[in-house]
RNA sequence: GCGCGAUUAGCUCAGUUGGUAGAGCAACUCUUUUACACAGAGAAGGUCGCAGGUUCAAGUCCUGCAUCGCGCACCA
C-alpha cells in the first residue's frame, strides 16, 4: 500500500491548464500537423477542407466574439482532421483601412495635438503601420492561447505585397469588364473623417428634431417640410406626387426668390418619389445633398448647386449663413423664416441621423467624383461553375450573388439569413469604392493633368475622355507625367477577395501549369464561419468578387455566430465596464473552459449571454477529466481496490471478452458516437458539446466508475479485466470525441497514455 | 412601413417528423466513503408570453395579440 504510484504524479492534483496549454499548443506546432502538407499520409490522401479565418481588424485586441469564432472554427477543424481531410486553416489581419487610420489619428490628436495633415501621408502611414504591427503581435498571440490549430506557415495580411497585387489584379479586370467606373454623383461624406463611405457603413440613430414647415417666399404657393433648412439655399424644383389633386395646376410651373440671401429657381416637377401624406405633400429638391433629389434631378434634367463643403459648412447664403456650420446655419434659416413671416409651423418628429460607423460623424450627402461597381450593370463572364449562370453569358453582380445562394451552391446556416440576404441584394445600389484616406491599397489608376479632373463635377456620371487621360492598370505606366490618384479602396474590396487571395490568386504561371496548388486544392473553401453582423459588409462582397473574378463561389457553407454579450444580454462594452476578456478567462480557468463556455447553450445566429460563472463551470469539468484518467489508470495500473496482487492491463483495441454489463455499456457509447458524429455534420456544435459533457460527467463517471468499485475490488478477475478494458476504452474514445471542443487537456492526457500518436491526428471514433 | 428572432424551472438554454415537460448553473438537504469537495447522493422547482383554432392528443401545427430585441427601407 505503501508503494509509489505507477501513475504520473501530475496526477495526483487538479488539473492545471496554465502549466500545461503552452506546452501542448508548442508540440502540435512541431508536428507540423497545422499544415496541410505536414499531415500524415492517411489526409494527405483525404478530401481537402478549408477555412479561411475572418481576418481580426488590426485595431486592437480579440474580444469574446473573437474567441468564439476561433473555438467554433477550430471544432470543424480539428473534427475534420480526425476524420482524416485535408485540412487547412488560413490566418491573417485584416489592415482595416478607415477603422484603423481613425484609431491612431484620435490617438495622436490626443497625445500631440496634431492632425493628419500635419503629419503629411508618409509619416501617418508610418504611425499607423507601427500600430498595426504590434495590433497584429497580440492578436497571433491569441489566437495561440485559444489552441487554434491553424496554420501559421500561410498567414496573411490584407494590405500585404500579394493581397496588393490580388486588389491591383482584381481593379483591373473588373475595369476591364466595365463593371468598375469613375463617376460623379451623391455619395456619403463623412466630414469627421474626411471620406466617402460606402452605404453599408452608415449607423442610423434615432434623434429628435423638428420638422419645418414654410414658403420659399411670399411669392410661392407652395409650402414644404423639412428638418433642415439650411440645405434649402441649393434647391432647384418643388416635387409633388404627379396623382396628387392639390398641386396639379402648378406643375411645370417655374418661380424665382432669393431664399436666406441666396437666388434659387424652382420649378415643380412631378414624380412619384414624393410621398402624398407627408408634411405638406410637397418636397424641396436638394440636388446636391440627397440621393434621392439626385435621382429626381437626373430624372428631370434639374441643375446640381452644392451650398455645403467637406467641413459640413455652407457656401452661400446671407452673412449670418455664409461660411457657417450647417448646424448653426440651421438656426440661421429659421431666424430668417421667423423674420420674413414664412414658417408656417415647427414639429418635433423623430428622425434617423445617418452617422459614420467608425468616426460618428453626421454624414453629409455631397457630389463627387468617386470610384464605383456597378452591381447592375451587365457584362460577359466567361467562366462560372455557378449553377443557373452559364459561361461566357450575360449577367450582372447582382444576379451572380441572388443566384449563388438562390441555387443553393452556398447554404447559410441558420437558413433565415438567406432572406436577409435576398432582401439586401434587392435594395443595393452601386458601391463606392474610393476612400479619401491614406492607408490602404491605393487605386491602380493614373492620371495626367489630374488636376482639372478632381475639381470638375460632371452631371453625366462617368469622366469624360479627352478632358485627361486614364491609365489603369495592374502597374504605374511607362512615361512622364502619369500621377497616381490619391485615394485608396474600401477595406471590404481586399476583403472581399480574401477567400481567394489567401491561396495564391492571382496565380503565376508556374502554379498554374505544374502540381496542384492550394488554390486548386482548396477553393472554393469549406465553410465561411463568421458573425452574421457582417453579412452584408463582407459575405456579400466575398460571393460578388469570386463569381465575377472567377466565376465559382468562395464557399459552400455559410455558418453565422452570433453577438457575445454579458451575463444580462448587454452588450460588451468599455463604457458598461462589462468586458469579459477571453485571456483573463484563459488564465482563470483554461483554454478550454473557455471554449467550451462559448459554445454549449448558443446555437447558429443567436447571440449569447456569457458570465464567469459558465467558465468557472467548465474548468470544473477539465479537472473531471482529468480525475476520470486518474482513477483508471490506477485501475489498470493495477493500484487499490485490490486485496490481491492483479496484474497491469494495457489497453487492447481489439479486446471481445467482455461481460455482458460491459456490451450494454458499450451499446450506449456506440449509440453516442452515431448521435454526435451526425450531429457534428450538421453543424450542431452545442448539442454535440453538451452530449459529450453529459456522457463523460453523468454516465461514465457517476455510473459507470462507481459501479467499476465494488468490479474491482473484487475476487472475480474476469469480470475486472473486462471492466478496465471497457474504461480504458471509453476513456480513449471519450478523449477522441471531445478533444475538437477541449484539445488541451484532452491532448495532455493522451500523452500520458499513449505517447507515440498525437490525439490531434488520431481517427475520429467509429460506432 | 416590411421582415426576422425571442418569450419553457430563480438564471442560461435544449426540446429534432405533434404522444404525460429536459439539461447545466444557482439555491436546498444529506455525505468529508481510498478518482475528483473544482466532489457525490437526494429532494425541490414550470397553468411552456396571452387568446382562439386544428387534432384522440399541441411547448411543437394554424390565426390573432402582447412584450423585448434585431435587420431593412423611409426619414423631404
Amino acid at each position: 500500500m505503501n508503494e509509489p504510484s505507477k501513475i504520473p504524479a501530475k496526477f495526483l492534483k487538479p488539473y492545471d491548464p496554465a502549466s500545461t496549454e503552452d506546452r501542448i499548443y508548442s508540440l502540435w506546432e512541431k508536428s507540423g500537423f497545422f499544415n496541410p502538407d505536414h499531415l500524415p499520409e492517411r489526409n494527405k490522401q483525404g478530401e481537402p477542407f478549408s477555412i479561411v479565418l475572418p481576418p481580426p481588424n488590426v485595431t486592437g485586441t480579440l474580444h469574446m466574439g473573437h474567441a468564439a469564432m476561433l473555438a467554433i472554427e477550430d471544432i470543424m477543424i480539428r473534427y475534420k482532421r480526425m476524420k482524416g481531410y485535408r485540412t487547412l486553416w488560413v490566418p491573417g489581419t485584416d489592415h482595416a483601412a478607415i477603422a484603423t487610420q481613425s484609431k491612431v489619428e484620435k490617438q495622436i490628436e490626443k497625445a500631440e495635438g496634431k492632425r493628419r495633415h500635419d503629419l503629411g501621408r508618409e509619416e501617418l502611414l508610418k504611425r499607423v503601420n507601427a500600430f498595426a504591427q504590434e495590433s497584429h503581435d497580440t492578436i497571433v498571440n491569441q489566437v495561440r492561447k485559444m489552441g487554434a490549430s491553424i496554420d501559421w506557415s500561410r498567414e496573411a495580411f490584407t494590405l500585404d505585397q500579394h493581397r496588393n497585387l490580388a486588389v491591383r489584379t482584381a481593379f483591373k479586370t473588373m475595369y476591364d469588364l466595365g463593371l468598375i467606373y469613375r463617376g460623379s454623383k451623391v455619395v456619403n461624406w463623412d466630414p469627421k473623417g474626411q471620406t466617402t463611405i460606402s452605404d453599408d457603413e452608415i449607423v442610423y440613430e434615432t434623434r429628435k428634431a423638428k420638422l419645418y414647415t414654410f414658403k420659399y417666399s411670399k411669392d410661392i404657393p407652395i409650402s414644404i417640410s423639412t428638418t433642415r433648412p439650411e440645405t434649402k439655399l441649393g434647391d432647384a424644383a418643388i416635387a409633388v406626387h404627379p396623382d396628387g389633386p392639390r398641386y396639379q395646376s402648378y406643375i411645370g410651373k417655374e418661380f424665382d426668390a432669393v431664399f436666406a440671401g441666396e437666388a434659387i429657381h424652382v420649378k415643380v416637377i412631378a414624380d412619384t418619389a414624393v410621398e402624398k401624406e407627408f408634411g405638406t405633400g410637397a418636397l424641396g429638391v436638394t440636388p446636391a445633398h440627397s440621393s434621392i433629389d439626385w435621382d429626381m434631378a437626373q430624372r428631370h434634367n434639374l441643375p446640381m448647386k452644392q451650398v455645403i463643403d467637406e467641413f459640413a459648412r455652407m457656401t452661400v447664403g446671407n452673412e449670418a449663413i455664409k461660411g457657417k456650420k450647417v448646424t448653426e446655419a440651421r438656426a440661421a434659416v429659421v431666424e430668417w423664416l421667423k423674420a420674413e413671416g414664412l414658417l408656417e409651423k415647427e414639429e418635433d418628429i423623430d428622425q434617423n441621423v445617418a452617422t459614420a460607423e467608425r468616426t460618428g460623424g453626421i454624414i453629409e450627402p455631397l457630389p463627387k467624383l468617386q470610384w464605383f461597381v456597378g452591381v447592375n450593370t451587365p457584362f460577359v463572364l466567361a467562366h462560372s461553375t455557378i449553377p443557373g449562370i452559364a459561361s461566357g453569358s450575360k449577367t450582372t453582380l447582382k444576379e451572380i450573388m441572388l443566384q449563388s445562394v438562390k441555387s443553393r451552391a452556398i447554404t447559410i446556416i441558420p437558413d433565415r439569413f438567406e432572406r436577409v440576404y435576398f432582401n439586401w441584394i434587392e435594395n443595393l445600389r452601386d458601391w463606392c469604392i474610393s476612400r479619401q484616406i491614406w492607408y490602404g491599397h491605393r487605386i491602380p489608376v493614373w492620371y495626367k493633368e489630374i488636376s482639372n479632373l478632381k475639381s470638375e463635377i460632371s452631371k453625366s456620371g462617368t469622366a469624360t475622355a479627352g478632358e485627361s487621360e486614364v491609365y489603369v492598370g495592374i502597374e504605374a505606366p511607362i512615361g512622364e507625367g502619369w500621377s497616381q490618384d490619391e485615394d485608396t479602396l474600401d477595406t471590404w474590396f481586399s476583403s472581399g477577395l480574401w477567400t481567394f487571395s489567401t491561396l495564391g490568386w492571382p496565380r503565376s504561371a508556374e502554379a498554374s501549369q505544374g502540381k496542384p496548388d492550394d488554390f486548386s486544392l482548396f477553393h472554393p473553401t469549406s465553410v465561411l464561419e463568421t458573425g452574421y453582423d457582417i453579412i452584408f459588409f463582407w459575405v456579400a462582397r466575398m460571393i460578388l468578387m469570386t463569381g465575377c473574378l472567377i466565376g465559382e463561389v468562395p464557399f459552400k457553407t455559410v455558418y453565422l455566430h452570433g453577438l457575445v454579450r454579458d451575463g444580462k444580454g448587454r452588450k460588451m462594452s468599455k463604457s458598461l465596464d462589462n468586458i469579459i476578456d477571453p485571456l483573463d478567462m484563459i488564465a482563470k480557468y483554461g483554454a478550454d473552459a473557455t471554449r467550451l463556455s462559448l459554445i454549449i447553450g448558443t446555437g447558429p445566429g443567436n447571440d449569447m449571454k456569457l458570465s464567469e460563472d459558465k467558465v468557472k463551470g467548465y474548468k470544473n469539468f477539465s479537472n473531471k477529466i482529468w480525475n476520470i484518467t486518474r482513477f483508471i489508470l490506477s485501475a489498470a495500473a493495477g493500484e487499490r481496490f485490490g486485496s490481491t496482487d492483479v496484474p497491469a492491463i494495457t489497453y487492447d483495441p481489439a479486446f471481445k471478452a467482455w461481460s455482458s454489463v460491459e456490451l450494454a455499456h458499450i451499446k450506449v457509447l456506440n449509440d453516442l458516437i452515431a448521435e454526435v458524429s451526425k450531429e457534428m455534420d450538421e453543424f450542431k456544435f452545442y448539442l454535440v458539446g453538451e452530449k459529450l459533457y453529459h456522457y463523460i460527467w453523468h454516465e461514465l463517471a457517476d455510473k459507470i466508475l462507481e459501479e467499476s468499485k465494488s468490479i474491482l475490488s473484487g475476487d472475480d478477475l474476469q469480470a475486472r479485466t473486462s471492466r478496465i478494458q471497457f474504461l480504458l476504452h471509453s476513456l480513449n474514445t471519450s478523449l477522441r470525441l471531445i478533444h475538437p471542443f477541449m484539445p488541451y487537456v484532452t491532448e495532455e492526457i493522451w500523452q500520458e497514455m499513449e505517447n507515440t500518436h498525437l490525439l490531434i491526428v488520431e481517427e475520429w471514433p467509429r460506432a
